[in-house]
RNA sequence: GGCCAAGUAGUUCAGUUGGUUAGAAUGCCAGCCUGUCACGCUGGAGGUCACGGGUUCGAGCCCCGUCUUGGUCGCCA
């Protein structure tokens, strides 16, 4: 047995300051370079990485055992501190180095099947399997640090602002909306399933009529759906309700969160109040409802405009003579940056959009191009281009589809445009709301009216009266907080009124069975005196993503399944005893 | 479920028109080396070219299928 050495510093806390003391490092060899009779060690723990020196000075026993340090090995190292005489300006404790007088090897390592550096480019699935090792890397300690942070400074202000942090259960009823739930079998009551919370909403709603008034919970959430870099069947919400508030309340205090968040870990200051985009600006303006305002290329309608208006170009007049739009966004210098092959490969990428294509127009100081020059004259482009103010070497793009299509391709090809010319500055952080959601849309399936956020969703005062007669156009007190084109969370204002409620019910045409039989016990419980309440919740994996630059959401996370939502490290899901399943009466298998 | 991309040494990749024994870098092992920090020098080991089938005198390369992985659309109230 290796006799413990205690551990007096962190590798990446010693600096010049340090010298002359005698420290105690504990840590994992990075990196090995012998020289014969000088052995310099780069040992690391999750605070960075110190050299060490092994040379004629060290104890013989001492240099010897060095000799046999290799990658990984987990060693605690007693020595000086001393200042080096040639520095590393690359490292930052390369000012400094560990003059070693004594070593113990903890424990030997075989040669680890990834490389263990920042600047990797192993392939993602080999990171996950071996993800213990990957998260030796100083970069993944620091975000997973950072993330930490982010959560006690959460519990802080929400703590300081009466809110309580009251956990909800894990085990719950499947309510078969929205996600798909993961499902549990209860074996005590045989042929019955729990189901995972897709998130917290109607406890925290029952914790409001139970007198919680502000309540806060980091919570663990689950949605049996496809991933994406951004999504894991498993994640984090930053979970909260607020009784007797409006919309402006809950965004207030939000708000200040968001500032305290950007100050203290960011060291930004946002000033306040944040811009409110209403949902119809932000999708007329940006063809989003989570619009990156970092950049301009901002959408404007063409169909009043008499080129198009007069036009019999059919593409135009089919889009309009059916309801939808013609909108067109303008491309500073895109013409200038941009191939032909380049505007053919964006027109591809709207497709996946719906958009069956899309006019393109080169502005230019002659004659201007576009793809369709025999439909137009060279005064009808004029005058589009002039609609946008275009100058010289712009690109325009042109869609003309229902305004869904039109909106949802547009939208696209301004933030990816926006990538390609470099306009996505990273340390620029732009937030705001989207408010004045629609309370429903049509469901393209079923034709059927359908709630945009939940049936619990408070409609705005104004629109109430239009419920009966005019559903698809009544707004919702629901509000998302956007940053930089990325929606950060979202929330709403309940229903607390019992009449209301059911009449949304009655307009989604959910049955009194039906609602009894789902949120039976949420009306249940509102019978018996609700407050007014409303509430909001942030997904954390994103903050933590967007707040470190990471391009996907495994980054911040210490164990994260793979895109077939499998956990690598140990292999789940798994196969399970047969035992298991009689006692669920789950044996299924043929 | 659709679309796109990838799969060759432990790792990251190259591999020409289908042609001899499949290469590089890095890592690993051994030896030398007292100021390195991407240490250096010398030598060495290391391959089911994802899997199955086909075309061919001959396949890492061409064709078909399967699997795996990543991205994305659908989906995610």
């Amino acid at each position: 047995m290796s006799e413990l050495f205690k551990r007096t510093h962190m590798c990446g806390t010693l600096n010049l300051e340090n010298i002359g003391e005698n420290v105690v490092l504990n840590g994992w060899v990075a990196k090995q370079r012998r020289l014969g009779g000088l052995i310099f060690v780069d040992l690391r723990d999750k605070t960075g990485i110190i050299q060490i020196a092994f040379d004629d000075s060290t104890p013989r026993e001492v240099f010897n055992l060095a000799q046999n340090l290799r990658g990984e090995f987990v060693i605690g190292i007693k020595g000086e501190v001393k200042e080096r005489s040639a520095k590393n300006d690359d490292l930052k404790t390369g000012a400094i180095e560990i003059a070693a007088r004594d070593l113990t090897i903890y424990s030997k390592a075989e040669t680890p099947p990834i490389y263990i550096k920042d600047d990797d480019n192993v392939e993602d699935n080999l990171r996950l399997k071996y993800r213990y090792l990957d998260l030796r890397k100083v970069k993944m300690q620091r975000n997973l640090t950072f993330r930490h942070k982010i959560t006690k400074l959460t519990r802080d202000y929400f703590d300081e602002h009466g809110f309580t942090d009251v956990e909800t259960p894990v085990l719950v009823r499947s309510t078969p909306e929205g996600a798909r739930d993961y499902l549990v079998p209860s074996r005590v009551d045989t042929g019955k399933f729990y189901a995972l919370p897709q998130s917290p909403q109607l406890f925290k709603q029952l914790l409001m009529v139970g007198g919680t008034d502000r309540y806060i919970q980091i919570a663990k959430c689950f949605r049996d759906e496809d991933l994406r870099a951004d999504r894991q069947p498993e994640f984090t919400q930053i979970d909260m309700e607020m009784s007797f508030v409006d919309v402006d309340d809950v965004l207030e205090i939000q708000e200040g969160y968001l500032k305290r968040l950007f100050k203290e870990l960011m060291n930004i200051e946002i000033s306040l109040p944040l811009p409110r985009l209403s949902w119809k600006e932000a999708m007329e303006r940006f063809g989003s409802d989570k619009p990156d305002t970092r950049f301009g290329f901002e959408l404007h309608l063409l169909n009043d405009v008499s080129s198009v208006a007069g036009t019999d170009f059919m593409v135009f007049k089919n889009a309009m003579d059916n309801g939808g739009d013609v909108r067109g966004i303008c491309i500073d210098g895109g013409s200038k940056e941009f191939s032909r092959k380049d505007i053919d490969k964006f027109i591809e990428a709207a497709k996946d959009y719906g958009a069956k294509g899309l006019v393109w127009i080169r502005v230019e100081e002659g004659e201007l191009k576009s793809s369709v020059n025999k439909f137009f004259s060279q005064e009808q482009l004029r005058e589009i281009a002039s609609e946008f103010n275009a100058k010289a070497g712009d690109l325009i793009l042109i869609a003309a589809d229902k305004a869904k299509v039109v909106f949802d391709s547009l939208g696209f090809l301004r933030r990816h445009i926006a990538g390609k010319l470099g306009l996505l500055d990273s340390n620029k952080f732009n937030l705001l709301w989207v408010t004045e959601f629609p309370m429903f849309e049509k469901d393209d399936e079923t034709g059927c009216v359908k709630a945009v956020h939940h049936p619990f969703t408070h409609p705005m005062e104004e629109d109430i009266h239009l419920l009966e007669t005019d559903p698809l156009s009544v707004k919702a007190d629901a509000y998302d907080i956007i940053i930089n084109g990325v929606e950060l969370g979202g929330g709403s204002i309940r229903i607390h009124d019992r009449d209301l409620q059911s009449k949304m019910f009655d307009i989604l045409g959910i049955s009194k069975e039906e609602s009894e039989l789902k949120f039976g016990f949420l009306l249940e419980a509102f019978k018996y005196g609700v407050p007014p309440h409303g509430g909001l919740a942030y997904g954390l994996d994103r903050m933590v993503m967007l707040l470190t630059g990471e391009p996907s959401i495994r980054e911040v996370m210490a164990f994260p399944k793979n895109q077939n939502a499998q956990c690598m490290v140990s292999e789940a899901p798994n196969v399970v005893d047969e035992s298991q399943l009689e006692e669920l009466e789950l044996n299924i298998r043929k």
